[in-house]
DNA sequence: TATGAATGAGGCTTCATTCAT
DNA sequence: AATGAATGAAGCCTCATTCAT
């Protein structure tokens, strides 16, 4: 947290505008040189950081795969209610409806320009961020009571914040995006808690036992 | 209806090519000698057909356009019940599933690439394609009697079906998309018809019978 | 003259926007296709009427120096005095002045651009059009007198054309031609008249013998 | 002074490799290959000095520029005589005769050149070449008292020598181009200086001295 | 660590010319 | 005579990656 703090501020910045730039243009149309430009750093000098332009886009596959990390932990922290983190993670997706208007989903967008390039890294990497999302909000589907059913629910969810972005992104138009998370929004506070109380009969706010299902 | 079928099948051999590798590949890693290679066309050839790789990028849009739009007619002529009619194009993507889950949505696939090429051009060709599912879709809620929710609904409905692509082939998995069709398909059944009957006589508030606006 | 008349349509079409393109944008960046269309002629066809581009190229040049050389028959057959013709043929030049303004000498272009093309073909034949007028011109200078002088000043003249041309081309301006031209035109009235009448003893109008300035 | 000499010697290289070959060749038929063979410089390695063909020619024109200007510069600071700074110019041109016989003037095959490419780029730089001449020449004449005629005789000069250049190439000739000059030296020596003396209390009747505008 | 320079492969496009009918 | 189609060479430009210092 010190020692390679200065070091690194390079390195951020490369990874920085390369998350940036692929989102704009996607990776296939963003060059190294681009990216360089953008990160005010000389392009023979982002060799140094990284060997290949895939190693470039897995950092910053990484670095967004840890931010979502800290987004979850932090919702599992500051919320109670499994209901209300779902929801917070939705709206969230309200703030970005511009830019996703704009440019899509910059995960999707490294996912379908993946297929060109390493077959094993960037595409997975990508992917992954998905799969944490699925997997955090099946668990919290699971805290929710909704056993079987919880692992659908999170597909369903994450296909109904893609299918918005995919909308928005075809037609221009953010408001689309608007609606469909509204509309997720509204699928999920009517959602039934069907979890089982534990010792405080009735009344239990935070009687969740077993939240981790990993 | 015998003579220009030969003369074109060169263009229609390009076009289809360029359509297959543009899905697989993408159009900006596909290469117009990757499409004359696969159409066995010399790359000289091409020219000859078409001025750009976007004018052949939109002569693949186009022919898939017509393509859908003959769908929809054949659907409007042979369906009476409109939620039957959207119920079947949902249930058609069961049988591409496999297709998306490798490369996605191909629609999508141009939208995203346009943005690299002509502004104007393939990307709004491409978009055109989701308008008209959605104008289509549109009219069936419509008769079905949804007056202000039939837009809305159309483009959830598509939000849907490009959701589950995108979940399908993030994860490589086509049985996601079959779930999430089965999803709409339970939604497009449980709907209300609102539509009023003309046979009952003097339960019509406005004995509009077919608004089906063609 | 009349047999091949309606069959040489084609060719003579052909020939003209051969010519017309030449100038505007120059025999290289003309192609055969675009004089094609611009003649309303299959582009396969050209290949009947003309084996090779420069064929053609040297086919409009001979089309020119053909309809030049009627242009100096009538001025020798219609006008009496060689200063006269002389006059009139510097000032044709300021017809074309705001052409020349634009595209430059077409004869010079086909010179220039000749270069890489056939050695001896096409720069020869645009080179002769200019000889062709020399000759003319120092066959007239040599009527009025000027023996010696007659070739060197028929090179001036046709020097100081260009010159304008030149220079109405580089600043875009055809008013600088139309002042060279002047400035020829006052040059050619100026200059004595050194010829000696044959039977008309001692009858020289202006008895100015050898003024010649270089 | 040294240091940034070796490391621009490539760029110059490439400067002056396509200013030879722009002058002998044209620059449409010179391909950059050409140039970069001529510098023996490696194709792709071009691209890192200019990014384009015609930014390679912006350059080359550039530098031509500079080179004259200092030509103007050196006669205006060591010779006193306007009119010896023009004889010395013109009789310039006599050295490069048969260059111009065999090539034609190098700036104007990039005005006629220029027209396919860049618009404002390329033909305006080139015509910049001239302008420069022209008004350079017109302070001459200015000085040596020719007010208002001053700019059309700078017109007048330029124009005499493009014309002995077109004609020398057009006839393969170096000799026209030769007495052209020296028909224009003869001009330039037979002009009136009719300038106000200094020194000569009295008789300027607009005591303008040096009306050098630099 | 840092960096300007180098490089070669490949992409899109153009076109004169040829061919088959 | 006529013509749509075919073809290969070549041109300009891009870029990921490597190299020398």
């Amino acid at each position: 947290m010190s020692s390679a703090t200065s070091a690194n501020t390079k390195r951020d910045r490369l990874i920085e505008s390369a998350a940036v730039l692929f989102h704009r243009h996607g990776m296939i149309s963003t060059s190294l040189a681009d990216i360089a430009k953008h990160a005010e750093i000389p392009i023979g000098n982002v060799y140094y950081y990284f060997k290949t332009k895939d190693e470039l886009a897995m950092a910053a596959l990484e670095k967004r795969r840890r931010a979502l990390e800290e987004i979850y932990t932090f919702l599992d922290d500051s919320l109670d209610d499994p209901r209300e983190r779902l929801i917070h993670v939705v709206r969230f997706f309200d703030k970005v409806k511009e830019e996703y208007a704009r440019h899509g989903c910059p995960v999707y967008r490294m996912i379908a320009d993946a297929g060109e390039s390493d077959k094993e890294g960037v595409g997975n990497a990508a992917a992954g961020i998905y799969g944490q999302f699925v997997d955090w909000a099946e668990r919290q589907f699971h805290v929710l009571g909704h056993g079987a059913e919880a692992r659908p629910h999170a597909l369903t969810l994450l296909a109904g914040i893609q299918g918005a972005a995919v909308m928005a992104k075809s037609f221009g138009n953010p408001h689309i995006m608007a609606n469909e998370i509204e509309r997720l929004a509204a699928w999920l506070s009517a959602l039934p808690n069907k979890r089982i109380f534990l010792g405080k009969a009735g009344a239990g706010k935070r009687g969740s036992p077993s939240q981790d299902a990993a």
